[in-house]
RNA sequence: CGGGGUGUAGCGCAGUUUGGUAGCGCAUCUGGUUUGGGACCAGAGGGCCGCGGGUUCAAAUCCUGCCGCCCCGACCA
């Protein structure tokens, strides 16, 4: 770079100077959110408020071809119910609102604000389940819950945040194991069909596992500043809440039993891995299949005779072939500026039509996360930009996945470990004893925690490198956001 | 809750040290010329200088109390 000019706008602060500042830089200049009255809380702008629709929309139909089925949840959880399941309450009372008042009177009890479902949706599971006849019980919602965070930042921690909630319910510990794991992996193949985000995929540790569960699985993606997102949870929440909340049926042998229960969820956090997995110092860059715009077509020279008609002829034919597509024929602003502005917005791919294009007969592109320029025939055009946003598709994830690759390293002793994490974060891979003193020791001295036992286990060793203890798993470590 | 920063036009900022007519860029509006990487000319509109006290002939500027927001930690999807 040094010597040449940019070529384009310098709006941005470079992400490898200062990667928060970046961040906040692109959410704000791509028109995504803004700042409400209350603090944490969002305004998500129609242009983030769309990818959130794309993720919604695979979502939904996944879960429906699972069998799931949709229902809505009231909003406000009475103390009494929130406080039934001990780990549970433990763990989310800090970051619990409460609705203490009607009107001016104050209420005989007081009122959370969902932080989750699951309290409220067991109490209603326990009214209505009574046979095994009517297991299992296959519920998705789509809400927004309330968390009192400390520490907010658009669509990665905010205080109130859209998510889905699926909450089962079913007759064996297996059949639950099988749900929880097959949510996790739908999980795993939109982040891989839709966001082009590659992942790495397990267990949670007892000490991060969900508050009143029994086992948590998880999926982590990596940030471009080597930070893990936790991306989505699964868990299987086995009889703890069932116990708990007095869920009983009447099973096969006649005799009353509790049945298994899962609970599984992503949020709009997962704008901010996009975000952060594909943008550059140009700004945003949108996986094709999620774009809200896949293509925009600029026209050059708009005022010369034929050049509109073209474009808008050339619109008509991509639109019909099903592809998102944009002309902008606005006379305010330049081309330059319409390349600056469409490429800060992510938008995949963009068309140039000038005089010069029709008179060939060709079309010049644009590739936004390589910068790939060069043409294609106009005739059969909507088939070549179908074709090229195929291929950008898969060289995003290859691209993704590369620079996870880059990022990850085996961690051979503890003093090489604290090296790496003090200098920058990355994705460690490691043997571990399994003892919780451990975790917490490398928490507190390097703020570095286990993201996962992964389901792809690697023997590394015979030793936990931590504390020298014999390995019982081998663990993928990192800092997080 | 600790540490750092910041608050002036829709947005981004200068002005505060040393008190004296509230400014710049972008955006907006009008008219015209332009268009292959953020075009140009001419004109116009837009302010509780975060809020409350105080000092002073005079406060964006000095003193004082409060509040908001951002970033970094601890807690968390």
């Amino acid at each position: 770079m040094a010597g040449k000019e940019k070529d384009f706008v310098k709006d941005i602060t470079d992400m490898d100077v200062d990667f928060a500042q970046w961040y906040t830089d692109v959410i704000k200049k791509t028109d995504m959110v803004d700042y409400s009255p209350v603090k944490g809380f969002m305004v998500i702008k129609p242009y983030g408020y769309a990818l959130w629709e794309g993720i919604q929309s695979y979502l939904d139909r996944r879960f429906k071809e699972t069998g799931h089925q949709n229902m809505y949840f009231p909003l406000l959880i009475p103390e009494s119910l929130l406080t039934k399941e001990k780990e549970h309450v433990e763990g989310f009372a800090p970051e619990v609102a409460w609705v203490t008042h009607g009107g001016s009177e104050e209420l005989a009890e007081r009122l959370c604000v969902r932080p989750t479902s699951e309290t409220i949706i067991c109490s209603m599971y326990a009214k209505w389940l009574n046979s095994y006849r009517e297991l299992p019980y296959l519920y998705n919602q789509w809400c927004s819950v309330v968390r009192w965070e400390k520490n907010t930042r658009p669509f990665l921690r905010t205080s109130e945040f859209l998510w889905q909630e699926g909450h089962t319910l079913h007759e064996t510990a297996e059949e639950a194991e099988r749900e929880t794991l097959q949510q996790l992996e739908i999980y795993r193949e939109m982040c891989s069909e839709l966001l082009a985000i590659p992942l790495i995929c397990g267990r949670k540790s007892e000490r991060e596992k969900f508050a009143g569960a029994h086992a948590t699985y998880t999926i982590e993606a990596f940030m471009h500043d080597g930070k893990a997102l936790q991306s989505g949870t699964s868990h299987n929440l086995a009889q703890h809440f069932t116990k708990a909340f007095d869920i009983k049926y009447q099973g096969r042998n006649g005799e009353l039993e509790y049945p298994y229960h899962t609970s599984w969820g992503v949020s709009t956090r997962l704008i901010g891995a996009i975000i952060m997995v594909h943008g550059d110092n140009r700004g945003l860059v949108l996986p094709p299949r999620l774009a809200p715009t896949q293509v925009v077509i600029v026209p050059i020279a708009m005022k010369k005779e034929g050049v509109l008609e073209h474009a808008r002829a050339l619109r008509d034919e991509l639109a019909a072939a099903g592809i998102r597509v944009l002309l902008d024929d606005s006379a305010e602003n330049s081309p330059g500026w319409k390349f600056n502005e469409y490429e800060m917005k992510g938008i995949p791919l963009r068309l140039e039509v000038g005089p010069r294009d029709i008179e060939a007969g060709k079309v010049l592109y644009s590739i936004r996360h390589s910068q790939e320029k060069a043409d294609i025939a106009r005739d059969g055009a909507a088939e070549s930009v179908a074709a090229i946003l195929d291929r950008i598709h898969g060289e995003m994830y290859s691209k993704a996945e590369k620079s996870m690759q880059e990022k990850t390293f085996v961690v051979e002793n503890y003093e090489q470990f604290k090296k790496i994490m003090s200098e920058k974060a990355g994705i460690a891979k490691a043997m571990w004893c399994g003892c919780e003193e451990c975790e917490v020791k490398v928490k507190e001295e390097t703020s570095a925690t286990i993201r996962c036992i992964p389901f792809d286990q690697e023997d590394l060793g015979d030793t936990c490198p931590f504390c020298g203890k014999p390995a019982k798993h081998m663990v993928v470590m990192g800092k997080s956001y």
